[in-house]
DNA sequence: GGCATGTAGTTTAGGCTTGAAGCATCTTCC
DNA sequence: GGAAGATGCTTCAAGCCTAAACTACATGCC
C-alpha cells in the first residue's frame, strides 16, 4: 500500500483538498489533548494516580473474572512490554493480584483485588462527572450527532490500517 | 461484587445523562490514538523520526522568524522541560538552530536550518496525505460538520479550564 | 514422539512527558 | 536605584511508551 502522494504538496503554499481533512485531524487532536491532559491532571491533584493505571483498572473492572496481559494490552491499545511494567506498580501498591492461567503455562489472569475495585469505584465515579463537565455546553442532539461521526471516521481509519496487514 | 458498579459496564452510579458523554469522551479518545498510533509508526518507518519531532519542525516551519521555545511550549501544548530535551536533540541533528534573542536577555529565538525546512517539506507532505487517506471514508459533508462539532467541545472544555484559574 | 512454528510475557535501550526545583533576567513599583 | 515579584529556560526524578530481542510454553504436522 502506498497513499498516492500528491506531487503538489511539497510547498508551503500549496492549497490543495487535502488541507481540510488536516485541520479536522488537528481540531480532533487539540480536542482530546485538552480534555485528556485535563483528566490526568485532576487524576494526580485528587487520586495521586495516572491515566495509564486508572485506563488499567478500567479494563479489568469491566471483567470481574480477570484478564491476561495480552487482553489488557489489546483492550489498552498499549504494548505487552508496557502491560508488563504497569501490572507490576499496580501489584506492588495491592490494587491488583495474579493467578496462574488454568490451562496455558504461559499466560497469567490479572483481577482487581477488593481494595483496588474500591479505588476504582471512587475514582470512576469522579471521573464520569468531570466528563460530563467538560462536556456539558455540547447539547444532547450535538452529541448525538458528534457520536455519530467519530463512529465514522472511526470506521475510515480503521479500515485503512487493516488494510495493509492482511 | 460492589452494588454501587453497574453491572454491564463496570462504571460507577451517577446521573443518567453523564454516561453518554462518557461514550463520546471515549469514542472521541479512540479515534485520536488510532489516527495517532498510525502516524507515529509511519513517521518511523519512513522518516525515521518521530511525532513530537515533526511537531516542533511544523510549529516553526509556520513562524520563518523562528520562535522562543516557551512560545513552541505553547502550541504544542506541552511543558517547557520537555521542549529543551526536543530542540537539544534536533539542534544535534542539525534540523534547528538558536540565536539569541535580539531584546530579552533569558529568551532564545529557535529557528529551522535550511536542512531542516527541506526535511519538513518532504514529511509534511507525505503527512498531509496521510490524514487524507485515513479519513477518505468520511465525506466533505460530514467532515464539516464533524469539524464544526469538535470546535464546540472544543469550546465547553476550554470554559471550563479557564473557569477555575482566574 | 519430535520438530517447526506460533503465542504469552518479560527485558532492555531509548525516547517522550510531566511537575517541581532552581537560576538568570526582566519588570514593576516604591 | 533597588527590592520584590514575574517570566524564560534548564535540570532532575519519576513514570509512560515503544520496538526489538529473548525465554518459555503451546500447537500442529509428520
Amino acid at each position: 500500500m502506498n497513499p498516492a502522494l500528491d506531487a503538489e504538496t511539497g510547498l508551503a503554499d500549496a492549497p490543495p483538498g487535502h488541507k481540510e481533512e488536516l485541520r479536522l485531524w488537528l481540531r480532533l487532536l487539540t480536542c482530546t489533548t485538552l480534555i485528556e491532559s485535563e483528566v490526568r491532571r485532576r487524576l494526580r491533584a485528587r487520586f495521586g494516580t495516572t491515566l495509564p493505571r486508572f485506563d488499567f483498572l478500567a479494563a479489568l473492572d469491566r471483567a470481574p473474572e480477570g484478564l491476561t496481559p495480552g487482553e489488557v494490552s489489546r483492550r489498552m491499545m498499549v504494548s505487552s512490554g508496557n502491560v508488563t511494567g504497569l501490572a507490576a506498580r499496580l501489584e506492588d501498591e495491592g490494587l491488583i493480584e495474579r493467578r496462574a492461567h488454568h490451562s496455558d503455562g504461559r499466560a497469567q489472569i490479572l483481577r482487581l483485588t477488593p481494595r483496588g475495585r474500591r479505588e476504582f469505584a471512587r475514582q470512576s465515579a469522579a471521573h464520569e462527572a468531570w466528563i460530563a463537565e467538560l462536556l456539558a455546553d455540547v447539547a444532547p442532539r450535538e452529541r448525538a450527532e458528534l457520536f455519530r461521526l467519530l463512529g465514522r471516521a472511526k470506521q475510515s481509519v480503521r479500515a485503512r490500517l487493516t488494510e495493509e496487514k492482511p
